[in-house]
DNA sequence: CTAGCGAACGAACGGTGTTCGTCACGAACA
DNA sequence: TGTTCGTGACGAACACCGTTCGTTCGCTAG
């Protein structure tokens, strides 16, 4: 009967003099679970592309390992460094092919496509990668590749470290802005990419097509060719374009 | 004396009956503050310009206009919508010439160096433009330039929307990670770009130098080479890669 | 068997964007 | 002249956020 007073028999001590009740009822015995960062990145990921980057909270992260968010810490400074983890984690799913500075075009073109489908299938991780030095072990690997493929090639080192960057840019620079479209469509409640692009072209043409004609005239007279490319295409002209440039500086040109 | 008891005269109404106390205070009848979008704007370019980027809360606009959070939404439909209003009240300091299709990549390049210089001026304004589809007025004046002149010079409207596009993404992703490095340099506390640069750049080539020389081994032999190049020298790089591959895209070519 | 150390974690702090309901004021109308 | 009405201002609150503090264990080394 006094075990339905105080509550359950924790509140007795094995010699059986009850715990006051105003101490705090103490943890339960648990088997204590077992964190690791690997555990935690794993998790975050998960977040980011179920979710959307918007909903990647240390709090979330924390409940999807049934734990509260301080205990993250002990296994990661903070956010950030958490994204860059993330981040890295996600370059660690490019493939790379044999280097072969011959085809140095073709394998570079090859290498983009790859990040840009790696970094697409992880949509919102990009949101996380401008902010960061390339520091990560993947990381560093795809920039030996890069580098290595343009020296190899006969680029003077110095221009290989500024191709690199800029190419670096373009790559994160456009899954960043893929992202945010992407956060766009999840919060319109779409889930067909065709379909928000779709939507999203023609208000963009109905938006332009209200615009005094007379103060934009090019504009206003090539809305359908304004809107008629896909973020697929925009991406690859881009790719294109700098690759041209690339062939021109190469010394063998 | 009742003056002194009850507090002060606005304890009292007209007709001398006491204000209960707890009624609370009514608010002191001050010349209602004049708010506007405008005054909203000017106030967060202020603060994004003095503090940057991590400092523009809602709450930090509306102190500085020494009101409430909650008085800003009658102006400003949210924080996003107040972004892309600074962001377009800067693009209107970019300064445009007369068109000249003749001389097309010359006033391409000035037209990306002032749109650099400007962004650059307002340090953290891109931060809240990647997200933006050009759609303010200025952001189309810009645009309508750009668009004009590829156009005028030959360049077929479906291609010339393309390259206005990436252009774009170039000058706003290459103000973005210049963004980021603002702030972490006003995170360490200095102001000098330069010296910046410097401690980064030496940091950067002392965890690069750590590195097992057998695994990157490119990227172990040039580091100097890898760190040797400030933001603007790489900023031109890539806007003369893309100047280029342009040239070769033109139909005069 | 015990001491100590580091992981786990509840609670709290100081922030954030945004909303709600109320209030004051000016203009329009009776 | 008196009254209504709409709109902007705004205090308070909501539901979050990242991070820190202090405490409580469980495991391991001695």
């Amino acid at each position: 009967m006094s075990s339905t007073v105080f509550g359950m028999d924790r509140t007795r001590t094995t010699d059986g003099v009850p715990v006051p009740p105003w101490r705090k009822s103490r943890r339960q015995p648990q088997p204590k679970r077992q964190l690791s960062q690997d555990l935690i990145v794993e998790a975050g990921l998960r977040i980011l592309d179920d979710e959307g980057f918007d909903a990647l909270s240390m709090r979330r992260v924390a409940q999807e390992l049934d734990t509260g968010p301080a205990s993250l810490y002990a296994h990661v400074a903070n956010k950030e460094e958490l994204l860059e983890l993330i981040y890295d984690r996600v370059l660690g799913e490019i493939r790379l092919p044999e280097r072969d500075s011959a085809h140095w075009k073709e394998q570079l073109r090859a290498y983009c496509l790859e990040v840009h489908r790696v970094l697409g299938h992880h949509s919102d991780v990009a949101r996380a990668a401008l902010a960061s030095i390339p520091t990560g072990p993947n990381s560093l690997r795809a920039g030996e590749f890069v580098y290595g493929l343009l020296i190899e090639a006969g680029m003077h080192p110095r221009e290989a470290s500024l191709v690199m960057d800029r190419l670096s840019l373009y790559l994160i620079g456009d899954a960043y802005e893929g992202s945010l479209h992407r956060a766009r469509m999840r919060a319109a409640g779409l889930t067909d990419p065709q379909e928000y692009f779709e939507r999203f072209s023609g208000q963009i043409a109905t938006y332009y097509r209200a615009l005094p004609a007379s103060t934009f005239p090019h504009l206003h007279q090539h809305i359908d060719e304004l809107v008629a490319d896909d973020g697929e295409n925009r991406f690859m002209y881009g790719l294109e374009l700098m690759l041209d440039g690339l062939e021109n500086r190469m010394p063998g040109a």
